[in-house]
DNA sequence: GAACGCGACTGAATCGATTTACTATAGTGT
DNA sequence: ACACTATAGTAAATCGATTCAGTCGCGTTC
């Protein structure tokens, strides 16, 4: 019998009682004179644990702690046992888009014990391609697409954020583009702007296209024509690596004030390219928002603490990533479950960005 | 023989020329005729597969394409072979620090061929404790601490981030606290500020002690009195979880307006708390730089388009994280290799937020 | 007192690959 | 023609746990 009593936080490398062996069933079942077995059964609480002795199964519970027994992992799944891990793919962590995305995600894996893997790939196709063979042979149950195209369907559910797949079967969590135009437009009318500029996001993003279709489609329902000439689009996608979305917003921003000095109102794509847009109005020697308003979307931290705090439209990224990762784990948990889109509703947000155009024709402060 | 190629991008699921069933090394043996023996040999590049015939090889080979065939990487690990997994533990995955700092991480350790989970502990004591044991359970080959105290030491090779650990034989990379003192510090004085007010780090994060401690050393040895009464702590960590640092550097700014009317420069903990100072110091009716110098630390995305753009000391988190990654794997695959402390250069980036003092005491605009 | 049932376990096969220690065949030198 | 050496491969044990199909002893029951 074992006269050590580990300390309960050994650290794997330290003594366990074991003398540096590795505690595998194996060695349990020596210690304690019973079948590997039995062991196993009463650990993994498997049906047949029922016709085992509740002494028994003291001695066994006591040895498991006394050795700091810890099942291993990779010789379980062997068996097809559930790995409880999971697979985000997004295109970049650094921005706060995806950070609070993954950190909703995280918040619910985490409370039902799962693991995740964080894959970025920055766009690349041949990473998009192929890391979700490669996360499939680390067992991943299912995987979460951040604004990320996905073109075949794979063995395992997938849940789409911000959603650009092709595959069928694949759960999506979207913000709801038509009511989040509507808000952004009606709001800035009501404020009696009639020029409008738009700063439309990066090809290759998720929301973009579909967000730039809403905004047109509720323009027409208000009778706003989105001139052409007040249209940017943010970047192409690749090219989004070493640029931020203030420096993309910043330089549209410039273009625009180049081609009109007619627009009073802006919507940007997100608060990034706001922000950047803002200080290309400063730096043009105009105000925000007396001379030009400006909503933003997205709500990020900064922007309550901007100068001038950022009006926008405000999207639930954390709840997003909650609900992303509930759905996904009911998918994995009862396979049953059908896919299904779930469209999340966006918050006008006012704050100091936007107000009344000025009634004289804006012209540069000295 | 089987006629079917199995189509290049098959996600599993579907066809791969074997109906379904999983392919596996006994299969592929079955259907080449040879030994699985031979053929892990010839796949796993053993030094044995020296000995075996190119022609069989190449039969191995391209059946391994046709097929599909990916070696089940659990049973390979029962083996002790490598699992090319690591770790990320980190407070919270949301604020611009750590994104940035994980995908500098990410990016080394993705071109290196690993793969890594995250866990955001959220200053959870219990999950700092425990979390370690279970990313060993699954294998991980090191682990990352940013920003995370750890006590006891691991089995397996540790790189601190920000470090708080008391463990031994951890590499860590920090920024040169010190000097990034004394450049703020310096930078400010040289413009003829001689009240400062500092915004120190909350309580539990890495850095926090030791750069205050810094930004006292380096005012003593230029003669300047750090006034108590103008120090204010960014609240405790527990409790960060639902406040921004912008929100903390908000009210810290606020309780010293009411304080004080003297100071006129301010060195923030980080950009998000400069920019919140910002707004309040805006809220009361001063302006930054023409009443209050403001020293932001970081450099994050927004701090360049702030307005007015950020001064600030700059930590080159990107670079930081790869090279957090690159320590981890050096330790890893060379075991010899000692555990080093490494100083990273911070460097002041001047913007608009500082500037000269105004020669009258200021007062509140209206 | 033979047949039966039941409680409490266990043996052996299995998951999918790796690895060590062979074997079988063909070719070489003398 | 015989030992000897490459060459080309294979059988079987192993990693650590799970699981199906028993086994063994003992108390009932008619």
């Amino acid at each position: 019998m074992a006269k050590r009593i580990a300390s309960s936080a050994n650290g794997r490398g330290t003594a366990n009682g074991n003398n540096g062996a590795r505690v595998t069933l194996k060695f349990l079942a020596n210690h304690l004179e019973l079948s590997p077995t039995t062991i196993s059964v009463v650990i993994s609480d498997s049906p047949l644990a029922a016709t085992i002795a509740q002494k028994t199964k003291d001695r066994i519970w006591e040895a498991v702690r006394e050795f700091n027994y810890r099942p291993n992992v990779f010789a379980r799944y062997l068996h097809g046992k559930r790995t409880y891990c999971v697979a985000v793919l997004v295109p970049d962590i650094g921005d706060e888009f995806s950070a609070s995305l993954i950190s909703g995600i995280e918040k619910e894996l985490a409370k039902r014990g799962y693991f995740y893997f964080v894959v970025s790939h920055r766009g690349a196709p041949e990473l998009i391609e192929t890391s979700p063979d490669t996360l499939l042979d680390r067992g991943v149950e299912g995987m979460i697409f951040i604004n990320t195209p996905l073109k075949r369907s794979l063995s395992v559910p997938v849940v789409a954020v911000s959603d650009i797949t092709e595959a069928p079967d694949v759960s999506s969590i979207v913000i709801d583009n038509a009511r989040a135009a509507s808000l952004a437009l009606k709001h800035l009318l009501k404020l009696g702007h009639k020029s409008i500029a738009v700063l439309r996001g990066p090809r290759g993003n998720g929301d973009s296209e579909d967000r730039w279709l809403s905004l047109q489609k509720a323009a027409a329902e208000l009778n706003i024509v989105l001139a052409p000439k007040l249209t940017r689009e943010l970047g192409k996608y690749p090219e989004c690596n070493n640029t931020t979305m203030s420096d993309l917003g910043y330089h549209a921003a410039k273009e625009l004030l180049e081609v009109s000095q007619e627009f009073t109102g802006l919507i940007a794509f997100n608060d990034g390219s706001a922000i950047g847009a803002i200080r290309a109005f400063r730096d043009a020697g105009l105000g925000v928002p007396e001379d030009i308003s400006v909503v933003g979307f997205d709500d990020i931290e900064q922007a309550a603490f901007n100068i001038p705090r950022l009006t926008t439209i405000r999207q639930p990224l954390l709840n997003m990533g909650e609900l992303a990762a509930r759905s996904l784990i009911k998918r994995i948990e009862q396979p049953a479950e059908k896919s299904r889109e779930v469209l999340v509703e966006p918050k006008l947000v006012v704050r100091e960005s936007t107000a009344p155009p000025a009634p004289e024709p804006r012209r540069p402060r000295s």
